[in-house]
DNA sequence: GTTGACTCTAACGTTACGTCATACTTTATA
DNA sequence: TATAAAGTATGACGTAACGTTAGAGTCAAC
């Protein structure tokens, strides 16, 4: 397919397939003699998955790097964007609930706060507080527990295997390229299992060594874990964005 | 309250209120001597409104005219963002039903055209096929009245008053500022009941002339009234982007 | 009375394209 | 088959909505 059928397709525009081919984000995979772009079905496959991570609000520099690496699955990366959609849908209830009130309020049906007017909009502050508190709130451990019952025991050895390989690294920095690559694993695997934006993913990070029934669970696999992890989570977070 | 309160309370950067207000999109009631600036209870009811159309997509140099307009309704803007929110739902929910047919499609338990694939993804394309389309199909014109009905009276008051005011209008350029004013108010009326892109909105005016039952209606308030109607919404949604 | 958190303005940087300008190819039409 | 019309290519500059320093003043607290 030429560049305008496949714009006329997917509704990006002609310059943004340019762009994408400009910073090697989506390089078509033959061209005419001419120059032409001729884009394949499998081009096509990775437009769409481009597409959802950009309308999951991650920057094409983030999107090249999660595609190009070496351990991105195709089939994973639905999933979890799967949960992320979830996630943003809850995000606009949110938003039309408060709009909803709103206009009640307006009424003088309704009284409001000046929080209660801004509930839903807050995709960045306090991640700690609103995201993470709320899913792993008073009964934090438990239901982390029934989540991971609830996943079987394959993912609690998948589970295992990623805190075993953190605890070997987590006398090195927590910036090191090792320390990243596996926390960047760990990133991956809650977000097949939840849905796990970068805030509230570093917000879980500080709830390791702020509630202490956390840090002895995963300090079983090596004195420091927790605040290791804590360390390289917050790193994570900061660099992907 | 101070920028730094406002940011906390609502997620924006505080750079982003200083950028709102060189913009003069969201200037403060007052301000210290020391050239502090101090948001008043209806400056954040700005900043909700503000917030909410920047969420619905639009750019800030068109939600200042929106929100310095002398017909600026604020309740009227809640509707109408409401069933934005409500729109940009369903598009979610169809971006969300893409992907979990994807993945069925990857276990090779369902096939999939090429537009399948990127349905719920369009922002922008083909808006009078994909919008205007599922909206005023085969059955556009029962349709149209049903919900005209369903919304009464008091609704089908200000319906003629706006056709009447466009059909005084009709020997006027299509571009011209009465025309503009008039056809904006047509928008406004539409995004009451329901809830119309600016694309949707441009299909909508095809559509006047090209199902002549909607032709025969509108025509009925002015001979070549449909034909004006049309350019005056392409004008109109061609200006707003 | 000084430190630390907060605020200001000014100005350059960044992301993800939009929008020409100019030139070559391919397709449609007379 | 010539010639327009439509599509495509590569620059290169423009733009929107902030982010990010930098340098300096302000305010609350200990």
């Amino acid at each position: 397919m030429k560049v305008k059928e496949v714009s006329q397709l997917t509704g990006v525009s002609v310059r943004t397939l340019h762009h994408y081919d400009d910073i090697g984000l989506l390089t078509p995979d033959r061209t005419t003699e001419a120059g032409y772009r001729l884009y394949s079905d499998d081009n096509l496959a990775t437009l769409q998955q481009i597409l959802f991570f950009r309308e999951l609000g991650f920057s094409l520099k983030k999107i090249k790097e999660l595609l190009t690496s070496p351990s991105f699955d195709r089939e994973e990366a639905f999933e979890m964007q799967r949960n992320m959609l979830l996630e943003r849908r809850r995000q606009l209830d949110s938003m039309i609930d408060t709009i909803e009130k709103t206009i009640q309020h307006g009424k003088g049906e309704l009284a409001m706060t000046n929080e209660e007017k801004f509930k839903g909009f807050d995709f960045s502050k306090n991640p700690y507080e609103q995201e993470a508190r709320e899913r792993w709130g008073d009964k934090a451990v438990n239901e982390s527990n029934k989540r991971a019952a609830q996943f079987g025991p394959e993912y609690g050895e998948e589970m295992n295997r990623i805190y075993f390989n953190l605890a070997d690294l987590r006398h090195l920095s927590a910036d090191s390229d090792e320390a990243q690559a596996a926390i960047g694993e760990w990133f991956e695997f809650l977000n097949k299992i939840g849905s796990y934006s970068l805030e509230a993913f570093q917000g879980l990070g500080e709830m390791y060594v702020a509630d202490e029934r956390f840090t002895k669970n995963i300090d079983k696999f090596g004195e420091g874990l927790a605040e290791f992890m804590k360390d390289a989570m917050a790193e994570f977070a900061g660099k992907q964005k």
